[in-house]
RNA sequence: GGCGACGUAGCUCAGUUGGUAAGAGUGCUCGACUCAUAAUCGAGAGGUCGUGGGUUCAAGUCCCACCGUCGCUACCA
Protein backbone atom coordinates (compact mmCIF):
# COMPACT_ATOMS: atom_id res chain seq x y z
CA UNK A 1 0.00 0.00 0.00
CA UNK A 2 1.00 3.60 -1.05
CA UNK A 3 0.70 6.40 0.57
CA UNK A 4 -0.93 9.38 -0.69
CA UNK A 5 -0.76 12.84 0.49
CA UNK A 6 -2.78 15.68 -1.35
CA UNK A 7 -2.78 19.78 -0.60
CA UNK A 8 -4.47 22.44 -2.02
CA UNK A 9 -2.99 26.03 -1.49
CA UNK A 10 -4.57 27.38 1.74
CA UNK A 11 -6.14 30.60 0.82
CA UNK A 12 -5.84 33.55 2.22
CA UNK A 13 -9.00 35.04 4.26
CA UNK A 14 -9.34 38.31 2.64
CA UNK A 15 -11.11 37.19 -0.27
CA UNK A 16 -14.19 34.56 -0.74
CA UNK A 17 -14.53 31.45 -2.23
CA UNK A 18 -14.41 31.58 -5.76
CA UNK A 19 -13.86 29.50 -8.98
CA UNK A 20 -10.51 30.10 -8.61
CA UNK A 21 -10.34 28.77 -5.47
CA UNK A 22 -12.42 25.65 -6.17
CA UNK A 23 -10.67 24.39 -9.05
CA UNK A 24 -7.07 22.97 -7.51
CA UNK A 25 -9.32 22.25 -4.74
CA UNK A 26 -11.59 20.21 -6.81
CA UNK A 27 -8.39 18.30 -8.53
CA UNK A 28 -7.49 17.52 -5.05
CA UNK A 29 -10.61 16.14 -4.14
CA UNK A 30 -10.91 13.62 -6.76
CA UNK A 31 -7.45 12.61 -7.13
CA UNK A 32 -7.80 12.09 -3.29
CA UNK A 33 -11.02 9.80 -3.99
CA UNK A 34 -9.25 7.88 -6.24
CA UNK A 35 -6.35 6.77 -4.22
CA UNK A 36 -8.75 5.59 -1.77
CA UNK A 37 -10.31 3.40 -4.08
CA UNK A 38 -6.80 2.29 -5.27
CA UNK A 39 -6.80 1.16 -1.18
CA UNK A 40 -4.10 3.82 -0.59
CA UNK A 41 -3.67 5.87 2.66
CA UNK A 42 -4.22 8.67 1.74
CA UNK A 43 -4.82 12.25 3.23
CA UNK A 44 -5.61 15.37 2.12
CA UNK A 45 -5.23 19.04 3.06
CA UNK A 46 -6.99 21.82 2.79
CA UNK A 47 -7.16 25.21 4.64
CA UNK A 48 -7.07 29.33 4.81
CA UNK A 49 -4.20 31.00 6.02
CA UNK A 50 -5.19 33.86 8.51
CA UNK A 51 -1.92 36.14 8.98
CA UNK A 52 -0.45 39.04 7.62
CA UNK A 53 -0.58 42.77 7.44
CA UNK A 54 -3.49 42.88 4.80
CA UNK A 55 -5.81 40.52 7.31
CA UNK A 56 -4.79 43.05 10.27
CA UNK A 57 -5.91 46.08 8.22
CA UNK A 58 -8.99 44.96 6.43
CA UNK A 59 -10.24 43.76 10.66
CA UNK A 60 -9.19 47.48 11.62
CA UNK A 61 -11.37 48.40 8.86
CA UNK A 62 -14.14 46.14 9.45
CA UNK A 63 -14.11 47.50 13.49
CA UNK A 64 -13.19 43.45 14.21
CA UNK A 65 -10.15 41.81 15.61
CA UNK A 66 -8.04 39.71 13.04
CA UNK A 67 -9.22 36.65 14.57
CA UNK A 68 -12.70 37.37 13.96
CA UNK A 69 -11.78 38.41 10.41
CA UNK A 70 -10.18 35.15 9.83
CA UNK A 71 -13.11 32.97 11.56
CA UNK A 72 -15.63 34.48 9.19
CA UNK A 73 -14.00 34.47 5.89
CA UNK A 74 -12.23 30.75 6.95
CA UNK A 75 -16.16 29.68 7.63
CA UNK A 76 -16.98 30.84 4.41
CA UNK A 77 -14.47 28.36 2.78
CA UNK A 78 -15.58 25.93 4.91
CA UNK A 79 -19.11 26.13 3.88
CA UNK A 80 -18.41 26.41 0.01
CA UNK A 81 -16.08 22.78 0.34
CA UNK A 82 -19.02 21.53 1.99
CA UNK A 83 -21.76 22.46 -1.14
CA UNK A 84 -19.10 21.26 -3.40
CA UNK A 85 -18.43 17.89 -1.69
CA UNK A 86 -14.74 18.25 -0.97
CA UNK A 87 -13.63 15.04 1.57
CA UNK A 88 -11.28 16.57 2.71
CA UNK A 89 -9.33 14.92 6.02
CA UNK A 90 -8.14 18.16 7.51
CA UNK A 91 -9.24 21.82 7.03
CA UNK A 92 -5.99 23.76 9.01
CA UNK A 93 -6.16 26.94 9.89
CA UNK A 94 -3.00 29.19 10.22
CA UNK A 95 -3.91 30.38 13.66
CA UNK A 96 -4.56 27.53 15.02
CA UNK A 97 -2.15 27.03 18.03
CA UNK A 98 -0.45 24.22 16.90
CA UNK A 99 0.15 25.72 14.01
CA UNK A 100 1.98 28.25 15.93
CA UNK A 101 3.73 25.62 17.51
CA UNK A 102 4.95 23.73 14.27
CA UNK A 103 5.94 27.23 12.53
CA UNK A 104 8.05 28.32 15.58
CA UNK A 105 9.72 24.55 15.67
CA UNK A 106 10.81 24.25 12.75
CA UNK A 107 12.21 27.62 11.87
CA UNK A 108 14.17 27.66 15.01
CA UNK A 109 15.48 24.32 13.88
CA UNK A 110 16.91 26.04 10.39
CA UNK A 111 18.18 28.93 12.69
CA UNK A 112 19.95 26.50 14.93
CA UNK A 113 21.30 24.60 11.65
CA UNK A 114 22.99 28.24 10.51
CA UNK A 115 20.75 29.24 7.79
CA UNK A 116 19.06 32.71 9.48
CA UNK A 117 20.71 36.20 10.13
CA UNK A 118 19.64 39.31 10.96
CA UNK A 119 20.22 41.81 8.73
CA UNK A 120 18.63 45.36 7.69
CA UNK A 121 15.83 45.41 5.04
CA UNK A 122 14.35 48.27 3.20
CA UNK A 123 11.68 48.70 0.08
CA UNK A 124 8.42 49.25 -1.60
CA UNK A 125 6.25 47.22 0.26
CA UNK A 126 2.46 46.18 -1.48
CA UNK A 127 0.38 45.53 1.43
CA UNK A 128 -1.60 43.43 -1.25
CA UNK A 129 1.07 41.45 -1.88
CA UNK A 130 2.53 41.27 1.50
CA UNK A 131 5.96 41.89 -0.72
CA UNK A 132 8.74 44.12 -0.97
CA UNK A 133 9.05 45.14 -4.85
CA UNK A 134 12.47 46.97 -6.71
CA UNK A 135 11.99 50.08 -8.22
CA UNK A 136 11.72 48.62 -11.33
CA UNK A 137 8.74 46.40 -10.84
CA UNK A 138 6.94 49.01 -10.56
CA UNK A 139 4.22 50.50 -12.67
CA UNK A 140 3.55 54.54 -12.98
CA UNK A 141 6.50 54.97 -10.57
CA UNK A 142 4.71 53.82 -7.24
CA UNK A 143 1.55 51.53 -8.25
CA UNK A 144 2.52 47.71 -7.36
CA UNK A 145 2.22 45.67 -10.57
CA UNK A 146 -0.03 43.09 -9.49
CA UNK A 147 -2.66 44.89 -7.55
CA UNK A 148 -1.79 48.49 -9.29
CA UNK A 149 -2.27 50.41 -6.28
CA UNK A 150 0.65 52.47 -4.69
CA UNK A 151 3.50 51.08 -2.32
CA UNK A 152 4.40 51.58 1.19
CA UNK A 153 8.16 52.49 1.96
CA UNK A 154 9.05 50.32 4.84
CA UNK A 155 12.41 49.89 6.37
CA UNK A 156 13.11 47.41 9.10
CA UNK A 157 15.44 44.76 10.82
CA UNK A 158 14.84 41.38 9.62
CA UNK A 159 16.03 38.43 9.85
CA UNK A 160 16.57 36.39 6.75
CA UNK A 161 16.73 32.83 5.55
CA UNK A 162 19.67 32.36 3.99
CA UNK A 163 18.43 30.76 0.48
CA UNK A 164 21.47 31.72 -1.25
CA UNK A 165 23.97 29.22 0.39
CA UNK A 166 21.27 26.17 -1.01
CA UNK A 167 21.53 26.87 -4.69
CA UNK A 168 23.34 23.41 -5.11
CA UNK A 169 20.50 21.60 -3.22
CA UNK A 170 17.93 22.84 -4.56
CA UNK A 171 19.05 22.18 -8.40
CA UNK A 172 19.69 18.45 -7.07
CA UNK A 173 15.65 18.51 -5.99
CA UNK A 174 14.40 20.27 -8.88
CA UNK A 175 16.45 17.59 -11.30
CA UNK A 176 14.67 14.77 -10.31
CA UNK A 177 11.16 14.13 -10.58
CA UNK A 178 9.57 16.61 -8.39
CA UNK A 179 7.64 19.47 -10.25
CA UNK A 180 5.26 18.93 -13.10
CA UNK A 181 4.92 19.63 -15.65
CA UNK A 182 7.89 19.62 -17.05
CA UNK A 183 7.84 23.34 -18.09
CA UNK A 184 7.31 24.50 -14.29
CA UNK A 185 9.96 22.54 -13.66
CA UNK A 186 12.34 24.48 -15.77
CA UNK A 187 11.02 26.98 -14.65
CA UNK A 188 12.17 27.05 -11.08
CA UNK A 189 15.49 25.97 -11.99
CA UNK A 190 15.60 28.87 -13.86
CA UNK A 191 15.10 30.42 -10.98
CA UNK A 192 17.54 28.73 -9.14
CA UNK A 193 20.05 29.53 -11.59
CA UNK A 194 19.79 32.90 -12.04
CA UNK A 195 21.32 33.11 -8.65
CA UNK A 196 18.98 32.98 -5.31
CA UNK A 197 19.40 36.39 -2.70
CA UNK A 198 18.03 35.71 1.19
CA UNK A 199 15.05 36.62 1.89
CA UNK A 200 13.29 38.22 4.78
CA UNK A 201 11.67 35.75 6.85
CA UNK A 202 10.33 38.41 9.50
CA UNK A 203 8.17 41.76 9.97
CA UNK A 204 8.29 43.99 13.00
CA UNK A 205 5.88 46.45 11.18
CA UNK A 206 3.01 44.27 12.55
CA UNK A 207 2.08 41.96 15.01
CA UNK A 208 -0.72 40.02 13.48
CA UNK A 209 1.65 36.76 12.82
CA UNK A 210 3.06 34.40 14.88
CA UNK A 211 5.64 35.49 16.69
CA UNK A 212 9.79 34.62 16.44
CA UNK A 213 10.52 32.45 19.36
CA UNK A 214 13.73 34.01 19.95
CA UNK A 215 13.35 38.01 19.22
CA UNK A 216 9.98 39.04 20.53
CA UNK A 217 9.91 41.92 18.52
CA UNK A 218 9.21 40.48 15.52
CA UNK A 219 6.60 37.88 14.33
CA UNK A 220 7.40 35.60 11.04
CA UNK A 221 6.69 37.17 7.41
CA UNK A 222 3.03 35.01 6.61
CA UNK A 223 4.30 33.70 3.45
CA UNK A 224 7.41 31.52 5.45
CA UNK A 225 4.42 30.81 8.45
CA UNK A 226 1.97 29.59 5.33
CA UNK A 227 4.31 27.46 3.57
CA UNK A 228 4.58 25.01 6.93
CA UNK A 229 0.97 24.59 7.16
CA UNK A 230 1.78 21.54 5.10
CA UNK A 231 4.04 19.89 7.77
CA UNK A 232 2.08 21.40 10.90
CA UNK A 233 -1.32 19.04 9.10
CA UNK A 234 0.50 16.26 9.16
CA UNK A 235 2.05 15.83 13.41
CA UNK A 236 5.31 18.13 12.25
CA UNK A 237 5.93 19.63 16.42
CA UNK A 238 3.18 17.86 17.50
CA UNK A 239 3.05 14.01 16.63
CA UNK A 240 6.32 12.74 15.60
CA UNK A 241 5.28 9.39 14.47
CA UNK A 242 2.14 11.06 12.70
CA UNK A 243 4.42 13.23 10.65
CA UNK A 244 6.66 10.19 10.03
CA UNK A 245 3.87 8.32 8.35
CA UNK A 246 3.03 11.40 6.09
CA UNK A 247 6.19 12.57 5.23
CA UNK A 248 7.59 13.18 2.60
CA UNK A 249 5.02 11.88 0.83
CA UNK A 250 3.35 15.15 0.11
CA UNK A 251 1.50 16.18 -3.47
CA UNK A 252 1.44 19.53 -3.81
CA UNK A 253 -1.02 21.09 -6.06
CA UNK A 254 -0.51 24.86 -7.10
CA UNK A 255 -0.74 27.64 -8.72
CA UNK A 256 1.59 28.79 -11.22
CA UNK A 257 1.62 32.38 -9.38
CA UNK A 258 2.78 30.78 -6.33
CA UNK A 259 5.63 28.34 -8.24
CA UNK A 260 8.50 30.63 -6.67
CA UNK A 261 7.90 29.71 -3.09
CA UNK A 262 6.55 26.17 -3.17
CA UNK A 263 9.16 25.13 -5.62
CA UNK A 264 12.39 27.09 -4.37
CA UNK A 265 11.70 28.48 -0.87
CA UNK A 266 9.39 25.58 0.71
CA UNK A 267 12.23 23.36 -0.31
CA UNK A 268 14.75 24.93 0.84
CA UNK A 269 13.61 25.66 4.10
CA UNK A 270 12.76 21.90 4.49
CA UNK A 271 16.14 21.31 4.25
CA UNK A 272 17.71 23.93 5.89
CA UNK A 273 15.34 22.47 8.96
CA UNK A 274 16.95 18.83 7.80
CA UNK A 275 13.91 17.83 6.41
CA UNK A 276 13.03 16.04 2.98
CA UNK A 277 11.95 18.46 0.58
CA UNK A 278 8.30 17.22 -0.58
CA UNK A 279 7.80 14.67 -3.07
CA UNK A 280 5.58 16.40 -5.63
CA UNK A 281 4.48 19.57 -6.61
CA UNK A 282 2.16 20.03 -9.55
CA UNK A 283 1.45 23.32 -10.96
CA UNK A 284 -1.56 24.50 -12.61
CA UNK A 285 -2.33 27.24 -14.49
CA UNK A 286 -4.63 30.30 -14.59
CA UNK A 287 -8.27 30.16 -15.19
CA UNK A 288 -8.96 32.93 -18.12
CA UNK A 289 -11.78 34.86 -19.06
CA UNK A 290 -11.30 36.65 -22.94
CA UNK A 291 -7.85 35.61 -22.21
CA UNK A 292 -7.15 37.43 -18.76
CA UNK A 293 -6.26 36.63 -15.48
CA UNK A 294 -9.45 35.59 -13.29
CA UNK A 295 -8.34 38.09 -10.69
CA UNK A 296 -8.73 40.92 -13.25
CA UNK A 297 -11.92 40.28 -14.62
CA UNK A 298 -14.12 40.25 -12.10
CA UNK A 299 -15.10 36.30 -12.74
CA UNK A 300 -14.07 36.44 -9.44
CA UNK A 301 -17.40 38.04 -8.43
CA UNK A 302 -18.99 34.40 -9.29
CA UNK A 303 -19.11 32.44 -6.48
CA UNK A 304 -19.06 28.12 -7.19
CA UNK A 305 -22.98 28.75 -5.44
CA UNK A 306 -23.98 30.18 -8.58
CA UNK A 307 -22.94 27.36 -11.29
CA UNK A 308 -23.46 25.18 -8.86
CA UNK A 309 -27.46 25.93 -8.92
CA UNK A 310 -27.14 25.72 -12.30
CA UNK A 311 -25.14 22.86 -13.17
CA UNK A 312 -25.88 20.62 -9.86
CA UNK A 313 -22.29 19.43 -7.80
CA UNK A 314 -21.42 16.66 -10.55
CA UNK A 315 -21.81 19.12 -13.34
CA UNK A 316 -19.58 21.59 -12.00
CA UNK A 317 -16.93 19.25 -10.75
CA UNK A 318 -17.38 17.18 -14.09
CA UNK A 319 -16.76 20.53 -16.14
CA UNK A 320 -13.52 21.68 -14.94
CA UNK A 321 -12.39 18.03 -14.14
CA UNK A 322 -12.85 17.43 -17.71
CA UNK A 323 -12.63 20.47 -19.70
CA UNK A 324 -9.58 22.01 -17.96
CA UNK A 325 -6.35 20.34 -18.67
CA UNK A 326 -4.39 20.59 -15.62
CA UNK A 327 -0.95 22.74 -16.27
CA UNK A 328 -1.66 25.28 -18.72
CA UNK A 329 -3.90 28.17 -18.86
CA UNK A 330 -7.53 27.36 -19.41
CA UNK A 331 -10.32 29.51 -20.81
CA UNK A 332 -13.05 29.57 -18.47
CA UNK A 333 -17.02 29.44 -20.62
CA UNK A 334 -20.42 29.11 -19.40
CA UNK A 335 -21.21 28.19 -23.04
CA UNK A 336 -18.59 25.33 -22.72
CA UNK A 337 -19.88 24.33 -19.53
CA UNK A 338 -23.37 23.83 -21.01
CA UNK A 339 -22.22 21.82 -23.72
CA UNK A 340 -20.06 19.55 -21.73
CA UNK A 341 -22.70 18.73 -19.66
CA UNK A 342 -25.48 17.97 -22.10
CA UNK A 343 -23.01 15.70 -24.24
CA UNK A 344 -21.03 14.37 -21.58
CA UNK A 345 -23.23 13.80 -18.87
CA UNK A 346 -27.27 14.07 -20.05
CA UNK A 347 -26.89 12.35 -23.63
CA UNK A 348 -24.04 9.84 -23.23
CA UNK A 349 -24.20 8.82 -19.78
CA UNK A 350 -27.54 10.17 -18.76
CA UNK A 351 -29.33 8.81 -21.57
CA UNK A 352 -27.73 5.37 -21.77
CA UNK A 353 -28.95 4.69 -17.80
CA UNK A 354 -32.11 5.47 -19.25
CA UNK A 355 -32.57 3.59 -22.29
CA UNK A 356 -30.63 0.42 -20.42
CA UNK A 357 -33.07 1.08 -17.64
CA UNK A 358 -36.30 1.31 -20.18
CA UNK A 359 -35.07 -2.26 -22.24
CA UNK A 360 -34.42 -3.86 -19.08
CA UNK A 361 -37.88 -3.25 -17.94
CA UNK A 362 -39.76 -3.75 -21.06
CA UNK A 363 -37.30 -7.32 -22.05
CA UNK A 364 -36.43 -8.12 -18.71
CA UNK A 365 -39.03 -7.87 -16.33
CA UNK A 366 -37.07 -5.06 -14.59
CA UNK A 367 -34.47 -7.72 -13.52
CA UNK A 368 -30.70 -6.78 -14.54
CA UNK A 369 -29.28 -9.82 -16.20
CA UNK A 370 -25.22 -10.71 -15.50
CA UNK A 371 -22.64 -9.56 -18.27
CA UNK A 372 -21.02 -12.19 -20.64
CA UNK A 373 -18.44 -13.32 -20.00
CA UNK A 374 -16.80 -13.16 -23.61
CA UNK A 375 -18.34 -9.82 -24.30
CA UNK A 376 -16.48 -7.36 -26.86
CA UNK A 377 -17.13 -5.08 -24.47
CA UNK A 378 -14.50 -6.43 -21.69
CA UNK A 379 -11.32 -5.72 -23.41
CA UNK A 380 -12.81 -2.22 -23.96
CA UNK A 381 -13.33 -1.61 -20.48
CA UNK A 382 -9.76 -2.82 -19.37
CA UNK A 383 -8.02 -0.47 -21.49
CA UNK A 384 -10.22 2.43 -20.39
CA UNK A 385 -9.55 0.97 -16.76
CA UNK A 386 -5.67 1.33 -18.02
CA UNK A 387 -5.71 4.80 -19.64
CA UNK A 388 -7.65 6.08 -16.61
CA UNK A 389 -5.50 5.05 -13.72
CA UNK A 390 -2.77 6.27 -15.87
CA UNK A 391 -4.58 9.68 -16.14
CA UNK A 392 -5.50 9.86 -12.25
CA UNK A 393 -1.63 9.06 -11.48
CA UNK A 394 -0.19 11.61 -13.80
CA UNK A 395 -2.77 14.43 -11.92
CA UNK A 396 -4.37 14.59 -15.57
CA UNK A 397 -7.96 14.44 -14.46
CA UNK A 398 -9.34 15.27 -18.33
CA UNK A 399 -7.34 12.35 -19.82
CA UNK A 400 -8.91 10.22 -17.13
CA UNK A 401 -12.44 11.02 -17.72
CA UNK A 402 -11.90 11.13 -21.47
CA UNK A 403 -10.75 7.27 -21.40
CA UNK A 404 -13.63 6.29 -18.98
CA UNK A 405 -16.73 8.35 -21.35
CA UNK A 406 -14.80 6.58 -24.05
CA UNK A 407 -16.11 3.70 -22.81
CA UNK A 408 -19.49 4.75 -22.17
CA UNK A 409 -19.50 6.03 -26.16
CA UNK A 410 -18.85 2.08 -27.13
CA UNK A 411 -21.62 1.03 -24.46
CA UNK A 412 -24.30 3.11 -26.87
CA UNK A 413 -22.80 1.80 -30.14
CA UNK A 414 -23.00 -1.67 -28.83
CA UNK A 415 -26.74 -1.45 -27.82
CA UNK A 416 -27.11 -0.27 -31.51
CA UNK A 417 -25.68 -3.13 -33.14
CA UNK A 418 -27.54 -5.24 -31.22
CA UNK A 419 -31.03 -3.52 -30.67
CA UNK A 420 -32.40 -5.18 -27.58
CA UNK A 421 -35.62 -3.64 -27.90
CA UNK A 422 -36.22 -5.59 -31.11
CA UNK A 423 -35.37 -8.96 -29.56
CA UNK A 424 -37.80 -11.50 -27.78
CA UNK A 425 -38.38 -10.24 -24.33
CA UNK A 426 -36.59 -12.92 -22.16
CA UNK A 427 -34.18 -14.37 -24.71
CA UNK A 428 -30.68 -15.37 -24.00
CA UNK A 429 -29.31 -12.67 -26.47
CA UNK A 430 -31.27 -9.98 -24.88
CA UNK A 431 -30.27 -10.85 -21.77
CA UNK A 432 -26.55 -10.78 -23.03
CA UNK A 433 -26.48 -7.31 -24.53
CA UNK A 434 -27.93 -5.71 -21.87
CA UNK A 435 -26.06 -7.36 -18.93
CA UNK A 436 -23.10 -6.07 -20.52
CA UNK A 437 -24.40 -2.53 -20.69
CA UNK A 438 -25.18 -3.13 -17.20
CA UNK A 439 -21.82 -4.07 -16.51
CA UNK A 440 -20.51 -1.32 -18.32
CA UNK A 441 -22.56 1.42 -16.03
CA UNK A 442 -21.46 -0.11 -12.70
CA UNK A 443 -17.57 0.15 -14.02
CA UNK A 444 -18.38 3.75 -15.23
CA UNK A 445 -19.94 4.06 -11.36
CA UNK A 446 -16.56 3.56 -9.78
CA UNK A 447 -14.31 5.04 -12.31
CA UNK A 448 -15.80 8.01 -12.78
CA UNK A 449 -16.88 8.52 -8.82
CA UNK A 450 -13.79 10.93 -8.30
CA UNK A 451 -15.61 13.53 -10.11
CA UNK A 452 -19.67 12.73 -10.44
CA UNK A 453 -19.92 11.97 -6.37
CA UNK A 454 -23.58 12.17 -6.70
CA UNK A 455 -24.26 10.57 -9.43
CA UNK A 456 -22.15 7.61 -9.22
CA UNK A 457 -24.40 6.77 -6.44
CA UNK A 458 -27.57 6.74 -8.10
CA UNK A 459 -26.26 5.03 -10.59
CA UNK A 460 -24.94 2.21 -8.14
CA UNK A 461 -29.01 2.16 -7.08
CA UNK A 462 -30.71 2.77 -10.38
CA UNK A 463 -28.97 -0.67 -11.00
CA UNK A 464 -29.59 -2.83 -7.97
CA UNK A 465 -26.45 -2.52 -6.55
CA UNK A 466 -26.17 -2.54 -2.75
CA UNK A 467 -23.09 0.13 -0.69
CA UNK A 468 -21.48 2.53 -2.98
CA UNK A 469 -19.23 2.94 -5.57
CA UNK A 470 -16.73 4.75 -3.12
CA UNK A 471 -16.65 1.62 -1.00
CA UNK A 472 -15.15 -0.46 -3.67
CA UNK A 473 -11.56 -1.41 -4.74
CA UNK A 474 -10.07 -0.80 -7.59
CA UNK A 475 -8.07 -2.72 -9.97
CA UNK A 476 -10.29 -5.84 -8.55
CA UNK A 477 -13.67 -3.71 -9.00
CA UNK A 478 -12.97 -2.29 -12.47
CA UNK A 479 -12.48 -6.00 -13.67
CA UNK A 480 -15.20 -7.11 -16.42
CA UNK A 481 -18.21 -9.80 -14.85
CA UNK A 482 -18.51 -7.79 -11.29
CA UNK A 483 -22.50 -7.18 -11.84
CA UNK A 484 -24.05 -10.15 -10.56
CA UNK A 485 -27.48 -10.05 -12.30
CA UNK A 486 -31.09 -10.65 -10.32
CA UNK A 487 -30.68 -6.85 -9.69
CA UNK A 488 -33.80 -4.65 -9.71
CA UNK A 489 -33.19 -2.34 -12.48
CA UNK A 490 -35.10 1.31 -11.65
CA UNK A 491 -35.86 3.91 -13.99
CA UNK A 492 -35.60 7.05 -12.02
CA UNK A 493 -35.56 10.69 -13.36
CA UNK A 494 -33.50 11.59 -15.49
CA UNK A 495 -29.68 11.72 -13.79
CA UNK A 496 -28.62 14.49 -16.19
CA UNK A 497 -31.76 17.08 -17.18
CA UNK A 498 -30.84 18.36 -20.46
CA UNK A 499 -30.25 21.80 -20.30
CA UNK A 500 -31.55 24.36 -22.32
CA UNK A 501 -28.82 26.77 -24.64
CA UNK A 502 -29.32 30.28 -23.74
C1' G B 1 18.71 42.80 -22.53
C1' G B 2 19.03 37.61 -20.40
C1' C B 3 16.33 33.01 -19.35
C1' G B 4 11.99 30.15 -20.18
C1' A B 5 7.01 28.46 -21.62
C1' C B 6 3.45 28.13 -25.22
C1' G B 7 1.79 28.28 -30.64
C1' U B 8 -1.53 20.74 -33.46
C1' A B 9 -8.53 20.34 -37.32
C1' G B 10 -13.91 26.25 -36.66
C1' C B 11 -13.64 25.53 -31.00
C1' U B 12 -11.37 22.97 -26.48
C1' C B 13 -7.39 20.00 -26.23
C1' A B 14 -4.45 14.54 -26.32
C1' G B 15 0.05 13.34 -28.52
C1' U B 16 5.28 10.10 -22.06
C1' U B 17 11.73 8.10 -24.25
C1' G B 18 11.79 10.88 -32.43
C1' G B 19 9.21 5.49 -36.03
C1' U B 20 2.74 2.05 -38.03
C1' A B 21 -0.07 6.95 -44.12
C1' A B 22 -1.46 13.16 -37.94
C1' G B 23 -5.68 11.76 -32.88
C1' A B 24 -10.20 12.66 -29.40
C1' G B 25 -14.33 15.41 -28.04
C1' U B 26 -17.30 19.28 -29.72
C1' G B 27 -19.14 21.89 -34.02
C1' C B 28 -20.59 21.18 -39.34
C1' U B 29 -22.73 17.98 -43.69
C1' C B 30 -25.19 13.51 -45.15
C1' G B 31 -27.49 8.99 -43.81
C1' A B 32 -29.71 5.30 -40.26
C1' C B 33 -32.62 4.34 -36.05
C1' U B 34 -36.70 5.50 -32.79
C1' C B 35 -35.34 1.56 -26.65
C1' A B 36 -33.84 6.43 -24.62
C1' U B 37 -33.30 13.03 -21.62
C1' A B 38 -35.22 15.82 -29.91
C1' A B 39 -31.16 11.39 -26.91
C1' U B 40 -28.23 7.30 -30.03
C1' C B 41 -25.41 5.06 -34.18
C1' G B 42 -22.76 5.30 -38.97
C1' A B 43 -20.28 7.97 -42.87
C1' G B 44 -17.92 12.42 -44.49
C1' A B 45 -15.67 17.18 -45.00
C1' G B 46 -11.95 19.87 -42.17
C1' G B 47 -4.83 20.34 -40.27
C1' U B 48 1.85 22.79 -45.01
C1' C B 49 1.36 20.05 -36.40
C1' G B 50 3.29 29.24 -36.02
C1' U B 51 7.30 30.39 -40.32
C1' G B 52 12.10 29.15 -42.50
C1' G B 53 16.31 26.19 -42.21
C1' G B 54 19.16 21.90 -40.08
C1' U B 55 20.34 16.83 -37.81
C1' U B 56 18.45 11.75 -38.95
C1' C B 57 16.94 5.98 -42.64
C1' A B 58 12.75 8.58 -39.94
C1' A B 59 10.60 14.90 -36.45
C1' G B 60 4.50 17.58 -34.17
C1' U B 61 8.47 15.09 -31.10
C1' C B 62 15.80 17.02 -31.32
C1' C B 63 19.01 21.75 -32.97
C1' C B 64 19.21 27.04 -34.96
C1' A B 65 16.77 31.52 -36.58
C1' C B 66 12.45 34.33 -37.00
C1' C B 67 7.12 35.73 -35.92
C1' G B 68 3.15 35.78 -32.24
C1' U B 69 1.30 35.25 -27.06
C1' C B 70 2.76 35.03 -22.02
C1' G B 71 5.92 34.55 -17.75
C1' C B 72 10.38 35.16 -14.76
C1' U B 73 14.60 38.18 -14.28
C1' A B 74 18.28 42.26 -15.12
C1' C B 75 20.00 46.92 -16.30
C1' C B 76 19.60 51.78 -17.81
C1' A B 77 17.19 55.14 -15.43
Amino acid sequence: MSRFYVTTPIFYVNDVPHIGHAYPTITADALARWHRMMGDDTMFLTGTDEHGLKIQRAAEENGVTPQDQADTTSKRFRDAWELLDISNDQFIRTTEPRHHVSVQELLTRVKDNGYIEKATYAGHYCVSCEAYYNDGDLVDGDHCPIHERPVEWLEEENYFFKLSSLEKELTEWLTSDTVFPEGKRNEALGIVKLGLEDVSITRTSIDWGIPVPWDEDHVFYVWYDALINYATAVGFGSDSAEFERWWPHAHHIIGKDILRFHCVYWPAMLIAAGLEPPREVHVSGYLLLGGKKLSKTGLTQIAPADLVADFGVDGYRYHFLRDVSFGPDSEFSYESMVTRYNTDLANTLGNLLSRVATVVAKKCDGIGPAPTADSPLAPVAAECYAKAADGWSRFQTSVALEATWFLLRETNAYLEKHEPWKLEAGSLEVADVLGDALEVLRITAILASPALTRASTSIWQAIGLDGSPTDQRLPDAAEWGGYPGGCSVTKGAPLFPRLAVE
